[in-house]
DNA sequence: TCGAAATGTCATGGAACCGTTACAAAGCCG
DNA sequence: CGGCTTTGTAACGGTTCCATGACATTTCGA
């Protein structure tokens, strides 16, 4: 488990806005809200959630608009959006559907089921905070039992470390700035030394080799680091 | 695209599955067919499907216990699985959510709406692999991982190299200016010498043809380079 | 409360990388 | 074929970037 997984939610009805938050809130998310598809925009640009959560009604920017925006530029693509909506008609949710929505709910819903819904979208983007068994190679992964296992043992980390390895782990190859590292291993607004990156990656390191094996964690210089 | 996407239809009613075998077919898909759990898992196991459809009221092993399993495996745990039932009860949806699940449909369904899940399901397969990929002939630019391929193997490049390839991939057989590839690669406002794109060209023609293989990189003399 | 583990920061040494220059080689034009 | 321009490449000094050890501070459990 890294920091805590976010939601942004896009709604412009203050009730129904709070009842969502309360609920994401419940559910152990970071909730960011939005209320127009402007300023949903400009949040996702600056700070990009996990998942998005979005009415098709919205004033100005409709939520369909905005999702079509969303899925046309490469770095947002591949936020998931789940789309809230009152229009139940067939050809509207293939219409969302179609549109790049990742699930389309209709009103009324059941909120359980929708906390459902936003968790099967976020366990795609971010495996480890819903408590999975990640791999790779022969490096093994609880984030239930916080083990982490090699061909050659049981490897000990300390929680930063676990973390650091588990967010590598969640996107094997590519590769994180540091500032992406401290943003999700370290919280969103924490201030530490970007450097302090460098170190722990050292310490992760010297526990996965310290009982043989390759080194799975490649330096690119420049940029940050990766896995494999 | 490469091959028809596969799915692999997973009931045991003959009736149903022959509409949905229709359906999927008229939508293009390559369309598997199993009747029991035991049977889906053998046929997963030797050619795992793009999209698994699964009913979940199946004989022996029920269609949510099939699910576990695969969500359980590492190897077969990214195939999206649209889970069908008549069970509409919410409880029962979010179980089907919570084992693993990418989505839930529940009897009677919109055969529009299902496939149009389905396409969902499948939009995330095939392009999630390529993040960000450039291609051009046999070399391969990922911008995700920083790793360049070629059919000789793996090219090791320096970041100011990796971002010059970049940059030529970007628009193959555009040609740039020296200025043009200082102002990209380098950046507006920093000055260096404009021969100095000369050396880093060399040097990455130097990579690049290392372990065999042409040169890619054509000198257009009086302007500047590009790539083929 | 005490001690061990974990954390963040700094200093240092070393390696990779960069930009420049110089010179050789290759094209272009009369 | 000469002069001229343009390009390729080797070499080098300088710089940036990274790995590591040390250390003070904090956290946490016994």
């Amino acid at each position: 488990m890294t920091v805590r997984p976010s939601v942004l939610l896009v709604e412009d009805e203050p009730a129904q806005r709070e009842v969502l938050a309360y609920n994401l809130a419940a559910e152990g998310f970071e909730v960011l809200q939005a209320t127009t598809g402007a300023e949903a925009e400009l949040m996702v640009a600056e700070t990009p959630p996990d998942v998005i959560l979005l009415d098709w009604m919205l004033p100005e920017l409709s939520g369909i608009e905005l999702c079509r925006r969303l899925k046309m530029r490469p770095e947002t693509r591949g936020i998931p959006v789940v789309m809230i909506s009152a229009r139940g008609e067939e050809v509207d949710r293939v219409r969302g559907l179609e549109t790049g929505a990742d699930d389309y709910v209709v009103k009324p819903y059941s909120m359980v089921e929708l906390m459902a819904r936003v968790r099967v979208q976020l366990r795609r983007v971010r495996p480890a905070t819903v408590g999975l068994v990640l791999e790779h190679g022969d490096i093994r992964l609880d984030t239930e039992t916080h083990r982490v296992q090699r061909a050659t043992g049981e490897v000990r980390l300390g929680p930063t470390e676990f973390r650091l390895l588990a967010c590598f782990m969640e996107r094997p190859g590519r590769v994180f700035t540091r500032e992406a590292l401290l943003d999700r291993v370290w919280g969103r607004d924490i201030y530490v030394e970007t450097r302090t990156v460098d170190v722990h990656v050292g310490r992760l390191r010297k526990a996965l080799t310290e009982a043989g094996g390759e080194d799975p964690i490649r330096t690119v210089r420049g940029s940050g680091y990766a896995l494999g």
